[in-house]
DNA sequence: AATTTAATGTTAGCAGTGTAAACATGATAG
DNA sequence: CTATCATGTTTACACTGCTAACATTAAATT
């Protein structure tokens, strides 16, 4: 006997959205199986998000939030390498198991986040997050820390593009020098990676 | 008067989904729109594409082969860091000068590159080719070289991902110290930082 | 040269999509 | 108690990827 309003349409949709988009990716969700899903008529969600791209932007800025989370650290004021090794790990690891839902946030579904300051606040504290980091871990000026924190997060930024072909492809690549045979053994040996990548980072 | 069969269909629709990919971004192509701008009728283009996901596989290729050449550089046997850093420089602009072909080519728009051998051969060729100067920087071992390029690889292709996300928002950021603006401080100083960071790098 | 075959084109149609407009319901503010 | 407004529904339009059945013509075979 369900009544005619939902009640909790708004947040729903987002949580189905949520779950959809990183199980299908976000291209293959429609408003309407959403709509659906949520046992509700095809254009009740256009009362909840003007456009698809809204619905993409709430589902980023949970995204968003979700790496915020994943990323964190048991650390009060003293960080190590090791700190900033483990962050790395963190988010590239966020970002291969969230594959979809990192393509959301970081691809072209959403052209502009200033336009959803939800979305580009979290998107912000996602960054502050790594940002306080680095300056936990020197004395830097403010410019050496984001020379540092912008080289580290493009970094594992690209890292998680890249790697994830690795994944698509599978293990039975062929042999060889190729990126992919490469990058799986940069996947193998993360960690090490990662601590060669941020000693060199941290002694310039 | 058109004759009936049209003669060089397929390489008319994939020279055509390159500007309309590049113009408007990938998702906003259709088959159909593309059959009709070469003056065709809507499933044409069936002949030449099993699937959309084919054509778009199709553009990819056309992608990698193009940041291959806007990444070549003259320089036979003697190479520099300063080539390096024209290399990575060459890629981001390519990255940011294309942003929607960039996007189908390291999204999840083509699910696995090993299904379309010839966009596979052209990724693995561009990669390639940065690999050759590595190799050509210094008298590294196989393991080395490819540390060095794909830390390289995937620093470019990170800021090519993050850059880029300042451009959509445009100049009047606000002042501080979120994402956005840092970023543009490494966009205006990109020589600079790349410059550090393979300085780092060659180093190890 | 005639005929078969395969490649490449067309037409018609299905199921699904984003979204707008007009209308229905019911929670809430006056 | 009533009026308003947020939130839901129905209907409709133009568009999409894709399939099946058919048409035309180039190429291969006899």
């Amino acid at each position: 006997m369900k009544s005619y309003h939902h009640g909790n349409l708004k947040q729903e949709l987002i949580d189905c959205a949520c779950k959809l988009c990183e199980r299908d990716g976000y291209t293959k969700l429609s408003i309407r199986s959403l709509a659906k899903e949520s046992g509700v008529s095809q254009t009740a969600p256009y009362r909840h998000f003007e456009t698809k791209e809204t619905l993409y932007a709430s589902v980023a800025t949970e995204g968003f939030k979700k790496l915020s989370k994943a990323c964190h650290i048991d650390a009060d004021k003293k960080i190590t390498k090791k700190h900033l090794v483990e962050i790395a790990c963190k988010y590239i690891d966020f970002g291969l198991k969230n594959a979809n839902t990192y393509d959301l946030m970081f691809g072209t579904a959403v052209g502009n986040f200033a336009e959803y300051p939800k979305l580009l606040e979290s998107a912000n504290t996602t960054y502050e997050n790594m940002r306080l980091s680095f300056s936990k871990l020197a004395n830097d000026s403010d410019e050496v820390i984001a020379f540092k924190c912008i080289t580290l997060w493009s970094m594992v930024h690209g890292l998680v593009g890249i790697l994830r072909k690795v994944q698509v492809v599978g293990d039975d690549f062929e042999e060889g020098v190729g990126p992919i045979s490469t990058a799986s053994v940069i996947a193998t040996n993360l960690e090490d990676h990662l601590d060669k990548v941020l000693t060199g980072l941290i002694q310039n």
